[in-house]
DNA sequence: ATCCGATACGTTATTTAGTAACACTGGCGA
DNA sequence: TCGCCAGTGTTACTAAATAACGTATCGGAT
């Protein structure tokens, strides 16, 4: 399960602040950690209530805002089919990733780089994509 | 905007259940009218205001029920990033579709068929895939 | 120094999404 | 005609997300 070390993907997300002359505040930073120690996505009120012994009494919003700008450097990702996130090891430059999310393991693979759409619509312009995959991963299905 | 005509898709409905055996109620045909008649995708609980005046006082799991019934037959798809609905006149066998989505005017065009991903992690089995593009439609970025 | 504005965080409340659980009904086959 | 069962009604609740506003903190300009 990606229990990949997250203190390289720390010192990554310092540096990318550094970059973009953003903070990396303490409960940013912790919920970051949390993100990406967890096992498989999780649910924003998890990371609630994973925060909140050791940081008094957290409410929606705080999390929220921390996943919002976490999301923005593209450290976390949103899933959107299961309203939960998942940390980002890549540290690519925007280009949403696609997602493969094991059903059985809740173990997720993260790839990037245009799975361009063969069929896009005359004349429309992508913004942004999002690609999800569920099914079973190599260990789960063998 | 997706307005075309939702008769011959309300046809192609009853055909369907014919075929499976399911029963293409009141409440589902009323809910599928609805969704294909709407500018765009459509939350749950607008149709169920939608529904109201007409049906009694609906209650969430009523909309739910039904659309979750459209869903199986492939006549509805969820917006997973919107948390929305939208009407499928295909009548595709099964197999996800890959929606593109306007941000701007709210119209939804389907594709189907295998924008098979390139880069599937080893041994990985998909089972379901959600594909949803935002930006700008023809109409709109011109 | 101190004032200012901006950014982040705290807090309350509310809205929006979705589901669990159980009761009722009407059709249909045994 | 009995009993099952799919569909719906209903109550209540859990989960997800945001609005709005108050407070603190930090850095730069005066």
């Amino acid at each position: 399960m990606s229990r990949s070390h997250s203190s390289e993907a720390l010192e990554a997300a310092e540096r990318l602040c550094q970059e973009r002359g953003e903070r990396l505040t303490p409960i940013r930073k912790r919920v970051l950690e949390l993100v990406l120690g967890w096992d498989g996505p999780v649910k924003a009120y998890d990371l609630l209530e994973a925060l909140n012994p050791e940081a008094g009494t957290a409410k929606p919003p705080t999390v929220y805002r921390a996943l919002d700008f976490l999301m923005g450097l593209g450290l976390v990702h949103k899933v959107e089919a299961l309203n939960a996130f998942v940390g980002c090891t890549h540290s690519h430059d925007e280009g949403g990733a696609e997602l493969y999310i094991c059903n059985n393991c809740g173990s997720v693979r993260e790839r990037h780089g245009a799975a361009v759409p063969h069929n896009t619509p005359e004349g429309f312009k992508i913004e942004r994509s999002v690609i999800e995959h569920f099914g079973h991963c190599g260990n789960c299905n063998s």
